[in-house]
DNA sequence: TTCAATTATGATATAGTGTCTCATTACTGG
DNA sequence: CCAGTAATGAGACACTATATCATAATTGAA
Protein backbone atom coordinates (compact mmCIF):
# COMPACT_ATOMS: atom_id res chain seq x y z
CA UNK A 1 0.00 0.00 0.00
CA UNK A 2 1.29 3.82 -0.75
CA UNK A 3 1.39 6.02 1.65
CA UNK A 4 -1.06 8.02 -0.25
CA UNK A 5 -3.47 4.99 -0.70
CA UNK A 6 -2.50 4.77 3.37
CA UNK A 7 -3.70 8.44 3.74
CA UNK A 8 -7.34 7.43 2.12
CA UNK A 9 -7.97 4.62 4.19
CA UNK A 10 -6.64 6.98 7.21
CA UNK A 11 -9.06 9.13 6.78
CA UNK A 12 -11.86 6.81 5.79
CA UNK A 13 -11.59 5.63 8.98
CA UNK A 14 -11.49 8.45 10.84
CA UNK A 15 -15.06 9.43 9.46
CA UNK A 16 -16.04 6.71 10.66
CA UNK A 17 -14.62 7.15 14.06
CA UNK A 18 -15.88 11.00 13.84
CA UNK A 19 -19.12 9.73 13.10
CA UNK A 20 -19.45 7.57 15.60
CA UNK A 21 -18.32 10.00 18.56
CA UNK A 22 -21.29 12.19 16.96
CA UNK A 23 -23.47 9.43 16.95
CA UNK A 24 -22.40 9.01 21.03
CA UNK A 25 -22.48 13.12 21.43
CA UNK A 26 -18.71 13.24 22.42
CA UNK A 27 -16.15 15.49 20.90
CA UNK A 28 -13.35 14.76 18.16
CA UNK A 29 -10.43 16.83 21.29
CA UNK A 30 -7.10 16.57 21.15
CA UNK A 31 -6.33 13.83 23.35
CA UNK A 32 -8.89 11.49 20.71
CA UNK A 33 -6.67 12.66 17.78
CA UNK A 34 -3.94 12.06 19.23
CA UNK A 35 -5.02 8.53 20.27
CA UNK A 36 -6.37 7.88 16.97
CA UNK A 37 -3.11 9.07 15.06
CA UNK A 38 -0.73 7.11 17.21
CA UNK A 39 -2.72 3.91 16.81
CA UNK A 40 -3.44 4.26 12.92
CA UNK A 41 0.25 4.58 12.60
CA UNK A 42 1.21 1.71 14.61
CA UNK A 43 2.01 -1.76 12.29
CA UNK A 44 0.86 -5.11 12.26
CA UNK A 45 -0.55 -6.55 15.72
CA UNK A 46 0.03 -3.59 18.16
CA UNK A 47 -0.93 -3.92 21.81
CA UNK A 48 -2.26 -1.61 23.78
CA UNK A 49 1.41 -0.68 26.52
CA UNK A 50 3.11 -0.44 22.88
CA UNK A 51 0.63 2.77 21.83
CA UNK A 52 1.23 3.55 25.83
CA UNK A 53 5.10 3.21 24.87
CA UNK A 54 5.18 5.13 21.19
CA UNK A 55 3.05 8.21 22.97
CA UNK A 56 6.08 8.48 25.16
CA UNK A 57 8.22 8.18 22.82
CA UNK A 58 6.95 10.82 20.59
CA UNK A 59 6.38 13.35 23.22
CA UNK A 60 2.81 13.09 22.94
CA UNK A 61 1.14 13.47 26.39
CA UNK A 62 -1.67 11.68 26.86
CA UNK A 63 -2.48 9.32 29.97
CA UNK A 64 -2.70 5.67 29.98
CA UNK A 65 -6.23 6.09 31.25
CA UNK A 66 -7.11 8.14 27.75
CA UNK A 67 -5.37 5.54 25.43
CA UNK A 68 -7.16 2.64 26.83
CA UNK A 69 -10.44 4.62 26.52
CA UNK A 70 -9.32 5.54 22.69
CA UNK A 71 -8.69 2.06 21.84
CA UNK A 72 -12.19 0.59 23.63
CA UNK A 73 -13.97 3.69 21.50
CA UNK A 74 -12.05 2.26 18.74
CA UNK A 75 -12.84 -0.83 18.62
CA UNK A 76 -16.56 0.25 19.26
CA UNK A 77 -16.47 2.40 16.08
CA UNK A 78 -15.02 -0.87 13.99
CA UNK A 79 -12.12 0.86 13.64
CA UNK A 80 -9.84 -1.47 15.32
CA UNK A 81 -10.16 -5.30 16.14
CA UNK A 82 -8.80 -7.52 18.97
CA UNK A 83 -6.99 -10.20 17.85
CA UNK A 84 -6.17 -13.11 19.91
CA UNK A 85 -3.44 -15.75 19.81
CA UNK A 86 -3.56 -17.15 23.58
CA UNK A 87 -1.31 -14.81 24.96
CA UNK A 88 -1.44 -12.81 28.09
CA UNK A 89 -2.72 -9.47 26.89
CA UNK A 90 -4.64 -8.36 24.18
CA UNK A 91 -3.49 -7.37 20.77
CA UNK A 92 -5.31 -5.09 17.90
CA UNK A 93 -5.22 -4.96 14.51
CA UNK A 94 -6.30 -2.35 11.71
CA UNK A 95 -9.68 -3.32 10.40
CA UNK A 96 -8.54 -0.94 7.31
CA UNK A 97 -5.23 -3.34 6.10
CA UNK A 98 -6.68 -6.27 6.80
CA UNK A 99 -5.24 -8.89 4.14
CA UNK A 100 -7.13 -12.17 4.94
CA UNK A 101 -4.24 -14.48 6.55
CA UNK A 102 -3.88 -16.94 9.37
CA UNK A 103 -2.06 -18.55 12.23
CA UNK A 104 -1.08 -21.54 12.92
CA UNK A 105 0.62 -21.58 16.78
CA UNK A 106 2.52 -24.24 18.44
CA UNK A 107 0.63 -25.20 21.45
CA UNK A 108 4.16 -25.84 23.43
CA UNK A 109 6.56 -22.59 22.13
CA UNK A 110 3.67 -20.30 20.83
CA UNK A 111 5.58 -19.96 17.45
CA UNK A 112 3.24 -18.37 14.98
CA UNK A 113 3.21 -19.86 11.82
CA UNK A 114 1.62 -17.18 9.29
CA UNK A 115 -0.23 -18.54 5.91
CA UNK A 116 -2.07 -16.73 3.29
CA UNK A 117 -5.73 -16.79 2.84
CA UNK A 118 -7.39 -19.16 0.41
CA UNK A 119 -10.79 -17.99 0.40
CA UNK A 120 -12.45 -20.90 1.92
CA UNK A 121 -14.78 -18.51 4.23
CA UNK A 122 -17.30 -18.15 1.57
CA UNK A 123 -20.04 -20.56 2.71
CA UNK A 124 -19.03 -19.47 6.61
CA UNK A 125 -20.03 -16.43 5.82
CA UNK A 126 -23.70 -16.97 4.24
CA UNK A 127 -24.14 -19.18 7.38
CA UNK A 128 -23.36 -16.62 9.57
CA UNK A 129 -25.16 -14.13 7.24
CA UNK A 130 -28.23 -16.50 8.48
CA UNK A 131 -27.23 -15.71 11.84
CA UNK A 132 -27.65 -12.37 11.24
CA UNK A 133 -24.09 -11.94 11.77
CA UNK A 134 -22.50 -9.27 9.77
CA UNK A 135 -19.18 -10.47 9.07
CA UNK A 136 -15.60 -7.70 8.56
CA UNK A 137 -13.34 -10.43 8.26
CA UNK A 138 -12.13 -13.92 9.81
CA UNK A 139 -8.88 -15.62 10.94
CA UNK A 140 -8.31 -19.46 10.55
CA UNK A 141 -6.00 -20.83 14.30
CA UNK A 142 -4.59 -23.94 13.73
CA UNK A 143 -2.87 -24.99 16.31
CA UNK A 144 -0.18 -28.18 16.66
CA UNK A 145 3.63 -28.02 17.12
CA UNK A 146 5.90 -26.33 15.01
CA UNK A 147 9.03 -28.14 13.21
CA UNK A 148 11.09 -27.32 16.11
CA UNK A 149 8.87 -29.04 18.83
CA UNK A 150 8.12 -31.97 16.81
CA UNK A 151 11.88 -32.55 16.46
CA UNK A 152 12.62 -32.22 20.23
CA UNK A 153 9.74 -34.79 20.78
CA UNK A 154 6.16 -34.33 22.11
CA UNK B 1 -20.06 -39.02 24.56
CA UNK B 2 -21.07 -41.77 27.18
CA UNK B 3 -19.39 -41.72 30.78
CA UNK B 4 -17.59 -44.96 29.47
CA UNK B 5 -15.69 -43.19 26.21
CA UNK B 6 -15.13 -40.16 28.37
CA UNK B 7 -12.84 -42.46 30.45
CA UNK B 8 -11.52 -44.12 27.80
CA UNK B 9 -10.59 -40.74 26.46
CA UNK B 10 -9.26 -39.71 29.56
CA UNK B 11 -7.07 -42.76 30.00
CA UNK B 12 -5.49 -42.15 26.77
CA UNK B 13 -4.51 -38.71 27.94
CA UNK B 14 -3.29 -39.94 31.09
CA UNK B 15 -1.25 -41.97 29.27
CA UNK B 16 0.20 -39.04 27.13
CA UNK B 17 0.69 -37.45 29.90
CA UNK B 18 2.57 -40.08 31.93
CA UNK B 19 4.75 -40.45 28.44
CA UNK B 20 5.24 -36.39 28.68
CA UNK B 21 6.29 -36.59 32.26
CA UNK B 22 8.46 -39.77 32.02
CA UNK B 23 10.09 -38.05 28.90
CA UNK B 24 11.13 -34.93 31.35
CA UNK B 25 12.39 -37.07 34.33
CA UNK B 26 9.67 -35.95 36.44
CA UNK B 27 7.09 -37.63 38.06
CA UNK B 28 3.47 -38.25 38.63
CA UNK B 29 3.05 -36.13 41.73
CA UNK B 30 -0.44 -36.52 43.69
CA UNK B 31 -0.60 -32.61 43.17
CA UNK B 32 0.02 -33.56 39.47
CA UNK B 33 -2.54 -36.56 39.31
CA UNK B 34 -5.25 -33.76 40.77
CA UNK B 35 -4.73 -30.88 39.04
CA UNK B 36 -4.99 -33.62 35.98
CA UNK B 37 -8.05 -34.86 36.91
CA UNK B 38 -9.78 -31.64 37.96
CA UNK B 39 -8.76 -30.42 34.23
CA UNK B 40 -10.20 -33.50 32.81
CA UNK B 41 -13.39 -33.06 34.18
CA UNK B 42 -13.73 -29.45 33.86
CA UNK B 43 -16.52 -28.93 30.98
CA UNK B 44 -16.34 -26.59 27.71
CA UNK B 45 -13.87 -23.42 27.61
CA UNK B 46 -12.26 -23.14 31.46
CA UNK B 47 -10.17 -20.46 32.68
CA UNK B 48 -7.45 -21.22 34.98
CA UNK B 49 -8.58 -19.16 38.19
CA UNK B 50 -11.93 -21.72 37.41
CA UNK B 51 -9.70 -24.54 37.95
CA UNK B 52 -8.59 -22.78 41.42
CA UNK B 53 -11.55 -22.48 42.32
CA UNK B 54 -13.35 -26.11 41.60
CA UNK B 55 -10.00 -27.35 43.54
CA UNK B 56 -10.97 -25.22 46.88
CA UNK B 57 -14.64 -26.37 46.49
CA UNK B 58 -13.30 -30.00 47.02
CA UNK B 59 -11.25 -29.48 49.25
CA UNK B 60 -8.50 -30.44 46.76
CA UNK B 61 -5.45 -28.97 48.51
CA UNK B 62 -3.49 -27.66 45.86
CA UNK B 63 -1.86 -24.44 45.87
CA UNK B 64 -2.17 -21.75 42.77
CA UNK B 65 1.02 -22.57 41.84
CA UNK B 66 1.03 -26.22 41.61
CA UNK B 67 -2.12 -25.42 39.20
CA UNK B 68 -0.79 -23.27 36.94
CA UNK B 69 2.25 -25.28 36.87
CA UNK B 70 -0.08 -28.18 35.71
CA UNK B 71 -1.76 -26.29 33.52
CA UNK B 72 1.44 -25.42 31.55
CA UNK B 73 2.41 -29.01 31.49
CA UNK B 74 -0.88 -30.55 30.42
CA UNK B 75 -0.45 -27.58 27.85
CA UNK B 76 2.63 -28.94 26.75
CA UNK B 77 2.24 -32.23 26.76
CA UNK B 78 -0.33 -31.61 24.04
CA UNK B 79 -3.57 -32.69 26.73
CA UNK B 80 -4.87 -29.09 26.82
CA UNK B 81 -4.90 -25.87 24.36
CA UNK B 82 -5.27 -23.01 24.70
CA UNK B 83 -8.26 -21.10 23.38
CA UNK B 84 -8.48 -17.30 22.31
CA UNK B 85 -11.25 -14.99 21.52
CA UNK B 86 -9.75 -11.85 22.44
CA UNK B 87 -10.98 -12.02 26.21
CA UNK B 88 -8.55 -10.31 29.00
CA UNK B 89 -7.35 -13.78 30.57
CA UNK B 90 -6.88 -17.14 28.87
CA UNK B 91 -8.85 -20.48 28.12
CA UNK B 92 -7.70 -23.51 28.26
CA UNK B 93 -10.15 -26.49 26.10
CA UNK B 94 -9.27 -30.19 26.19
CA UNK B 95 -7.76 -31.61 23.45
CA UNK B 96 -9.64 -35.04 23.60
CA UNK B 97 -13.41 -33.60 23.09
CA UNK B 98 -12.35 -31.38 20.35
CA UNK B 99 -15.65 -31.44 17.92
CA UNK B 100 -14.53 -28.99 15.06
CA UNK B 101 -16.42 -25.74 15.31
CA UNK B 102 -15.91 -22.27 15.11
CA UNK B 103 -17.04 -18.79 16.45
CA UNK B 104 -17.77 -15.52 15.74
CA UNK B 105 -17.31 -12.43 17.49
CA UNK B 106 -19.07 -9.09 17.56
CA UNK B 107 -16.51 -6.67 17.74
CA UNK B 108 -18.76 -4.54 20.10
CA UNK B 109 -20.38 -6.36 22.61
CA UNK B 110 -18.32 -9.40 22.43
CA UNK B 111 -21.20 -12.10 22.27
CA UNK B 112 -19.98 -14.98 20.69
CA UNK B 113 -21.62 -17.04 17.75
CA UNK B 114 -21.02 -20.47 17.04
CA UNK B 115 -21.17 -22.27 14.35
CA UNK B 116 -20.03 -25.82 13.10
CA UNK B 117 -16.82 -26.95 11.33
CA UNK B 118 -17.85 -27.76 7.62
CA UNK B 119 -14.36 -29.44 7.11
CA UNK B 120 -12.97 -26.48 4.89
CA UNK B 121 -9.58 -26.84 6.21
CA UNK B 122 -8.13 -29.63 4.38
CA UNK B 123 -6.21 -27.30 2.05
CA UNK B 124 -4.74 -25.49 4.48
CA UNK B 125 -3.56 -28.67 6.58
CA UNK B 126 -1.81 -29.66 3.41
CA UNK B 127 -0.27 -26.26 3.38
CA UNK B 128 0.88 -26.06 6.94
CA UNK B 129 1.91 -29.71 6.49
CA UNK B 130 4.35 -28.51 3.69
CA UNK B 131 5.62 -25.92 5.95
CA UNK B 132 6.61 -28.67 8.85
CA UNK B 133 3.98 -28.09 11.21
CA UNK B 134 1.66 -30.60 13.03
CA UNK B 135 -2.01 -29.98 13.01
CA UNK B 136 -3.44 -30.83 16.35
CA UNK B 137 -6.78 -29.16 15.23
CA UNK B 138 -8.14 -25.61 13.96
CA UNK B 139 -10.70 -22.90 14.87
CA UNK B 140 -12.06 -20.26 12.57
CA UNK B 141 -13.03 -16.46 13.60
CA UNK B 142 -15.12 -14.38 12.25
CA UNK B 143 -15.87 -10.54 13.68
CA UNK B 144 -18.12 -8.37 12.69
CA UNK B 145 -21.32 -6.71 14.42
CA UNK B 146 -24.25 -9.22 15.59
CA UNK B 147 -27.57 -8.83 15.36
CA UNK B 148 -28.43 -7.35 18.05
CA UNK B 149 -25.38 -4.20 17.99
CA UNK B 150 -26.28 -4.01 13.84
CA UNK B 151 -29.91 -3.03 15.24
CA UNK B 152 -28.37 -0.26 17.75
CA UNK B 153 -26.64 1.26 14.54
CA UNK B 154 -23.22 1.19 13.76
C1' DT C 1 -17.97 38.06 28.19
C1' DT C 2 -19.11 35.42 32.11
C1' DC C 3 -20.99 31.71 34.48
C1' DA C 4 -22.86 27.17 35.14
C1' DA C 5 -23.06 22.72 33.36
C1' DT C 6 -21.07 19.20 31.00
C1' DT C 7 -17.33 16.53 29.22
C1' DA C 8 -12.47 15.14 29.00
C1' DT C 9 -8.39 14.19 31.18
C1' DG C 10 -4.61 12.74 34.31
C1' DA C 11 -3.02 10.71 38.42
C1' DT C 12 -3.60 7.21 41.13
C1' DA C 13 -5.86 3.35 43.37
C1' DT C 14 -7.59 -1.05 42.56
C1' DA C 15 -8.59 -5.68 40.75
C1' DG C 16 -7.27 -9.65 38.48
C1' DT C 17 -4.16 -12.91 36.18
C1' DG C 18 -0.13 -15.24 35.88
C1' DT C 19 4.87 -15.85 37.25
C1' DC C 20 8.68 -16.21 40.37
C1' DT C 21 11.15 -17.07 44.61
C1' DC C 22 12.38 -19.54 48.23
C1' DA C 23 11.84 -22.11 52.37
C1' DT C 24 9.86 -26.41 53.61
C1' DT C 25 8.44 -31.01 52.71
C1' DA C 26 8.53 -35.41 50.48
C1' DC C 27 10.71 -38.66 48.04
C1' DT C 28 14.65 -41.26 45.89
C1' DG C 29 18.53 -44.35 45.72
C1' DG C 30 22.41 -45.92 48.01
C1' DC D 1 19.18 -43.73 57.77
C1' DC D 2 21.13 -40.15 55.16
C1' DA D 3 22.26 -37.09 51.44
C1' DG D 4 20.68 -35.35 47.31
C1' DT D 5 16.93 -34.19 44.38
C1' DA D 6 12.30 -32.94 43.17
C1' DA D 7 7.71 -31.06 44.46
C1' DT D 8 5.02 -28.04 46.84
C1' DG D 9 2.89 -24.01 49.21
C1' DA D 10 2.77 -19.37 50.59
C1' DG D 11 3.34 -15.25 49.34
C1' DA D 12 5.75 -11.55 46.79
C1' DC D 13 5.89 -9.59 42.44
C1' DA D 14 5.03 -7.86 37.65
C1' DC D 15 1.90 -6.60 34.44
C1' DT D 16 -2.45 -5.38 32.19
C1' DA D 17 -6.62 -3.23 32.35
C1' DT D 18 -10.31 -0.75 34.78
C1' DA D 19 -12.35 2.46 38.09
C1' DT D 20 -12.37 6.59 40.74
C1' DC D 21 -12.23 11.17 41.43
C1' DA D 22 -10.46 15.73 41.45
C1' DT D 23 -9.11 19.08 38.13
C1' DA D 24 -9.05 21.19 33.59
C1' DA D 25 -11.19 22.34 29.38
C1' DT D 26 -15.06 23.26 26.69
C1' DT D 27 -19.70 24.40 25.62
C1' DG D 28 -23.92 26.98 25.48
C1' DA D 29 -26.95 30.31 27.39
C1' DA D 30 -27.75 34.71 29.37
Amino acid sequence: MSAAQKDTKILTEKKKFTGYLLKHGVQMTPGRKSVFHTIMHAHGHFAAEEIVKVCKKNKIHVSRATIYRGLRELLEAGVIRKTAFGEKHQHFEHIYDEKPHHHARCIRCSAIVEFLDLGEDKVYRSVLKNKGFKVLGHEMHFYGFCRKCQDKGT
